[in-house]
DNA sequence: ATGGCTTACAAAGTAAGA
């Protein structure tokens, strides 16, 4: 079993519906994870997407702030929707594909917070929610039965940049929310409590510069190119050998009015794995 | 100069993003 999916932090689904039936023109993935819809379920353009033709809709949307959409080609079921700080915030949501073939394979989408400025818990709440988020996601991770077994997909917009290569400066952005030492810890801890492997990185090597953030206050992106990688794709041991093409769709950040993050596009193969 | 912009919203200025 072939697929493609796409995730993108697309920053208010609303306001870039054009730009989500050029992703799909030029890219037909058949699964689309989108963070920061920024709208309720109620006004979450359904319509939009089945034009498309992505007919399987799962929504864990609020008004104004976060909130994630699962779009599919291929049918899913809707597993569940995790509030891991207790905060009442969509920030995701899981479903699973409903063919034989899949083997039960879930697909986790995931809004992690950014973490506010300051990355100091103490004077800034939203770095230890930040914080409290990710080792809870670890906690949920080790508390899973079966590991090895386990057939699942975790995306999303994970808002820490790890590798050096991650961001456009290490030396620059160790003080700054999303490359601080303590954001890394945190991730490479949830990372190892599933085993969990980095996608991206097995296509493009760590030594390779790569980006799928660039801050709407550059000039211009491009050229300046202080960008970071804070979405993410992960599988599970059992789907390791799965990802069978990688790609960030970076000309997606020149379009006009675009969101500051890119989507990022794998390509997954389920046979015989 | 990694904040220079962008978004949502009982709507003008706040809050939030990262």
């Amino acid at each position: 079993m072939k697929f493609s999916l796409a995730t993108w932090n697309i920053n208010s689904v609303r306001m870039r519906l054009d730009h989500i039936k050029r992703l799909v023109e030029a890219h037909n993935p058949d699964i689309l994870c989108l963070q920061e819809i920024k709208c309720a379920n109620g006004s979450f353009p359904i319509e939009h997407f089945q034009k498309l033709g992505y007919n399987h809709i799962e929504l864990n949307g609020q008004k104004a702030y976060h909130g994630v959409a699962t779009l599919s080609r291929l049918p899913i079921e809707r597993v569940e929707t995790r509030d891991f700080n207790g905060t009442g915030e969509a920030r995701h949501l899981a479903v699973r594909l409903s063919a034989p073939e899949a083997n039960g394979t879930v697909v986790h989408n995931f809004y992690v917070p950014a973490g506010g400025d300051v990355p100091d818990e103490k004077v800034n709440p939203k770095f230890g929610q930040k914080l409290k988020f990710l080792s809870a996601m670890k906690q949920w991770c080790s508390d899973q039965d079966n590991k090895s077994a386990n057939r699942a997909i975790l995306v999303g917009d994970l808002n820490v940049a790890p590798l050096e290569s991650d961001v456009w400066s290490h030396k620059q952005l160790l003080k700054v929310v999303s490359h601080t030492p303590v954001e890394v810890e945190h991730l490479e801890a949830l990372r190892n409590a599933h085993d969990w492997t980095d996608v991206m990185r097995e296509h493009i090597p760590p030594e390779e510069k790569l980006f799928t953030w660039w801050s709407y206050r550059a000039r211009n992106w491009r050229d300046s190119n202080r960008g970071r990688r804070l979405d993410h794709i992960w599988v599970t041991p059992a789907l390791k050998s799965s990802s069978v093409s990688l790609r960030v769709i970076d000309e997606a950040r020149d379009w006009e009015k675009p969101s500051d993050h890119a989507p990022v596009l794998a390509g997954f193969d389920l046979n015989g794995r």
